[in-house]
DNA sequence: CCGTTATTGATACAAGGTATTGACAACGGC
DNA sequence: GCCGTTGTCAATACCTTGTATCAATAACGG
């Protein structure tokens, strides 16, 4: 059970798990990521990846989401950004102002889940959940 | 207190609380949304539109969302999708099959939030939730 | 009715991403 | 260790969902 941060080997061995090719692109982009403590959007890490085409990294991305190496978030203002899995199953606490992503499990949102599953027709199938906050950085420094 | 779906007029009369200019443009935006019962993409609208031009439907779109006569939501592969808003504070039970979206609210997730703001530090500003399902028709007809 | 000014439509552009395609390189089998 | 299959690549074109710009127009207040 890895629970930190996942280094290059994790995020190539997932890839490996799901029966993918490990080639010389994926390799460069799994050292970026782990390169990364914070949250990124696609063409950043695209730009940075000089030698490795734009589709590429995007492909690479939907996989490492789909494969749960990453995720996916959005900000307020719309704009996906992605970041690496440290856990297993959380939700994303975003500082409205820096953007910055911490990953967060709280029991009330299973409950929640739970309370509101037995009172909804159908067969629940997924959730999309983000809070946004001023972190503690940006309550101190800004206004 | 008006809880059922608005009107044309209720439209209108949003726009005008706001300061906005009554114009025939946005006539015919409000006539056709009150004419849709169910979630629409912005270029759907735009196309019905014929006369109305594609940066005023999007113009209108963002305008009655910050109004809060409209809701924007996400669908499960991020597409977003409009609907107009009925009730006050509400959240988001979407089909993942047929894309109907429903407004729910539910006791439990004002509790969750409040649950979590003491355990969160900084300040929340905003949260963002869909409930993504398989409406019961869609459970019967499918597989 | 007239002037101010918000709004419009056209167009260009931006962000974020997918489809296509011929070339290439992983890697399993031998 | 080489070879063939086929997954993957880079490049490119394109798509969706918007936003910025700007000259022309039309709401609305006086």
């Amino acid at each position: 059970m890895v629970s930190s941060t996942p280094t290059q080997d994790d995020i190539i061995a997932t890839l490996e798990d799901r029966g993918c090719r490990i080639t010389q692109p994926r390799r460069e982009l799994a050292a970026a990521l782990t390169r990364r403590r914070d949250a990124f959007s696609a063409e950043d890490l695209a730009a940075e990846l000089d030698g490795v085409g734009r589709a590429t990294v995007y492909r690479s991305l939907r996989l490492l989401v789909e494969a749960g190496a990453l995720c996916k978030t959005t900000m307020p203002n719309g704009s996906p950004r992605y970041s690496l899995d440290n856990a297993r199953h959380h939700h994303h606490l975003v500082c409205a102002d820096c953007g910055r992503i911490d990953e967060f499990r709280h029991p009330s949102v299973e409950r929640m889940l739970r309370a509101m599953s037995a009172d909804i027709e159908g067969e629940l199938v997924g959730h999309r959940l983000e809070i946004y906050r001023r972190c503690g950085v940006c309550a101190e420094s800004g206004g």
